[in-house]
DNA sequence: TTACAATTATTGCATTTGCAATTATTTTTC
DNA sequence: GAAAAATAATTGCAAATGCAATAATTGTAA
């Protein structure tokens, strides 16, 4: 690149700057309306993976999103103590704890599905179908 | 839609969740590589946008990427700190400041281009020359 | 012009987060 | 099979973050 590499060029073509925006703004629409369910968004997260796969241990999960064990153990902490999941005791290691969505956790499901695709329809409803999935295609390269 | 809506479902096509894993690992690499220069990602917005225009007030860079004043306040405590900033008397208020690079802080700007870039094409290099534009163009639209 | 509201910036305090150390158990190596 | 290394999970403590309160100044309205 030239001179043309300054700040302002920088901030407005940067790939990651954008997505970083965007993140941000997702973030503050995801809290915001998980605080009814008393969620933090990493809690969400560890409680989408505990729905999708019954019984995984906790470094399991934490490998999902690469989220450090300690994080996975606080926001289970909390989902434990909301009623969302239980921790069973592992049937071949006594090290390990497997994780279970209780009935309650199971019920919150589609609740926070619904809250994802707010979320989502409110950031993507301006753009076509078509450049909708152009884009999810994108991303599902770069994920 | 129909009994589709399963946490899988929710995940992988969810656009929201694949712009936050990326948004995390864009941060990690950032993290990583302005701790060379003592700095967190969001000194280094703060940096980014008084690089770009001089004299702003605190208030007004806030405003560029919806930062809270208290956490401009504290960034630049951190950047004036390190001699990269220096907070003038508003000309024309007295209880504003405006903000100035000061040679130190105008000589970290292209090291830190330099990395936004490196970090940028991390992240698209796998992408071809069409489609990093058609990603650019839905970006921007969305920002 | 005086009182009231809004703006700009900072700071105290509580919560959250991250790192490193710890405990308990399991696996590997000799 | 005993010692050493690795793995699973937790926790103490320091640093970062967010909220609410504060101080100082400026703008507005009566």
């Amino acid at each position: 690149m030239t001179s043309e590499t300054d700040a302002h060029t920088v901030r407005t073509t940067s790939i990651g700057w954008m997505i970083q925006r965007i993140a941000r703004r997702l973030d503050r629409a995801m809290e915001t309306r998980l605080a009814q369910h008393d969620l933090s968004v990493s809690q969400f997260a560890v409680m989408m993976t505990v729905l999708e796969t019954e019984g995984l241990t906790q470094a399991e999960i934490g490998q999902q999103f690469s989220m450090p064990a300690y994080a996975i153990s606080r926001a289970l902490d909390h989902l434990e103590k909301a009623g969302y999941v239980a921790r069973r005791p592992h049937p071949t290691s006594r090290r390990a704890h497997t994780i279970h969505a209780t009935p309650s956790g199971v019920a919150l499901g589609p609740q926070l599905f619904k809250i994802v695709q707010e979320v989502n329809a409110a950031l993507v409803g301006g753009l076509s179908e078509a450049d909708k999935n152009t884009f999810r295609d994108i991303l599902t390269r770069l994920v």
